[in-house]
DNA sequence: ACAAAAGTGTTCACTATACACCCATGC
DNA sequence: GCATGGGTGTATAGTGAACACTTTTGT
């Protein structure tokens, strides 16, 4: 190890949780219980440990503020934010991730998933603390570009899932009602986007509805592009 | 400030910096003179100083590599590393940048750009030092997204510049042929990407082209979409 | 039978592609 | 004139939005 006369930072990572409940888009947040921003609502997050790389303190995170084991989310790199001034303890810079789940029971004791709770996505940010309002606002957007290129819609919803539900997903994070019919056709279509199980699922009135699983695709080729 | 029991960090910009020559694409390197990885191909780069938010850095560090004052670049970020093993020196994260330029020439003495050098980005990496080859698969991937939803082809271009020219630059960073009569009428057609500045360039053979320089749009809606 | 939700067919407008063709210059 | 590159017109195929219509369930 040699001289290094830089300065030094702590390394933070900071979660955006997403869900689409009903029909909002929701965020999990948790109140401050220290100093600086007590009593704020803020984005989850922590330090990094020794030996972890970003993505294993993405992780640790997020099972810890949810407190739900054994759970594969989807998990992406949003940016880095370590403005001189963001954090008034002194240097520290943050990365944040975008996580999503489905709607699931959140356990609400005994965990550190006490402290937390959902909100929904409003324009015009939700007063967090430190620079919390501005990552979300990034996180949400990159979530919105991911819908159109990729099958992270099928992150928000259980393995199996109809394509109804998979329409209520777009239309919560993009804020616009879709012609289910033509989303059907669209999202049955794309290759690899969805596959069907066989099985079927009766709504409480209506004809069943046939479930689906995620797809192999990666990206969503041609993209599913929102409307202007 | 209070105690701060957490690891400590050093933190780089690292930059991607890419310009289309002729018909080729390629980035700027540096020969590292310094161990580790003495004598290697890598990305240009450096830490953070006091008071500089990231932004900062990588500006600063654009104009240290390339000797060129006054450049306004597209500069953007990427995204961060930090894997506990990426520097044998300890633990630094690195932010990486994406910086775009006209083919312009560069200075070549008396600056840090003496070292610098234009290598055409090849598929399978071109060998760098650290995990540089990765963060330049991540940027130029970043760049061919890019070009499809934003003005970005116009950074690569001087002030004024013709549609062949424009075109050129789609050709060399997607990998593929255009037909020029039909990439014409997209780029001239798309709102706002592009403003006829009235003048005219003569090639050295053929007609004259008209000039454009970038419009005011700041993506581009519908998207060029590069070919499956 | 009726309501409700799933899923299909069809129309029509628009967009993309391929390429014929014309334009403006240097030699 | 001829070569060269810039730019426009046009036929054709394909895609996307709108919506009528059929299917399959619960009550």
């Amino acid at each position: 190890m040699i001289e290094r006369p830089h300065l030094s930072f702590e390394l933070a990572v900071d979660l955006v949780v997403c869900t689409v409940r009903g029909a909002a888009f929701e965020v999990l947040l948790v109140e401050r219980g220290v100093e600086p921003y007590l009593g704020r609502l803020a984005l989850p997050g922590g330090f990094l440990r020794a030996g972890e790389d970003l993505i294993d303190a993405a992780v640790r995170e997020l099972a810890e503020e949810t407190g739900l084991s054994g759970l594969d989310p989807y998990l992406e790199q949003v940016r880095t934010y370590a403005a001189p001034d963001r954090d008034p303890r002194g240097r520290v810079a943050t990365v944040a991730y975008l996580a999503i789940l489905p709607d699931l029971p959140m356990p609400t004791a005994g965990t550190d998933a006490a402290g937390a709770r959902w909100e929904p996505v409003r324009r015009g940010g939700l007063g967090l603390a430190f620079d919390h309002d501005r990552i979300l606002a990034d996180a949400v957007e990159q979530a919105r570009r991911l819908l159109e290129n990729t099958p992270l819609a099928t992150a928000f919803c259980r393995t199996e899932f109809t394509i109804a539900e998979l329409r209520a997903v777009y239309e919560a994070v993009w804020g616009v009602p879709l012609d289910p019919r033509n989303f059907h056709r669209k999202a049955t279509g794309l290759p690899g986007f969805v596959v069907p199980t066989g099985e079927m699922r009766s709504p409480p009135t209506g004809r069943p509805a046939a479930l689906f699983r995620r797809g192999p695709a990666t990206a969503l080729y041609p993209p599913l592009q929102r409307p202007a």
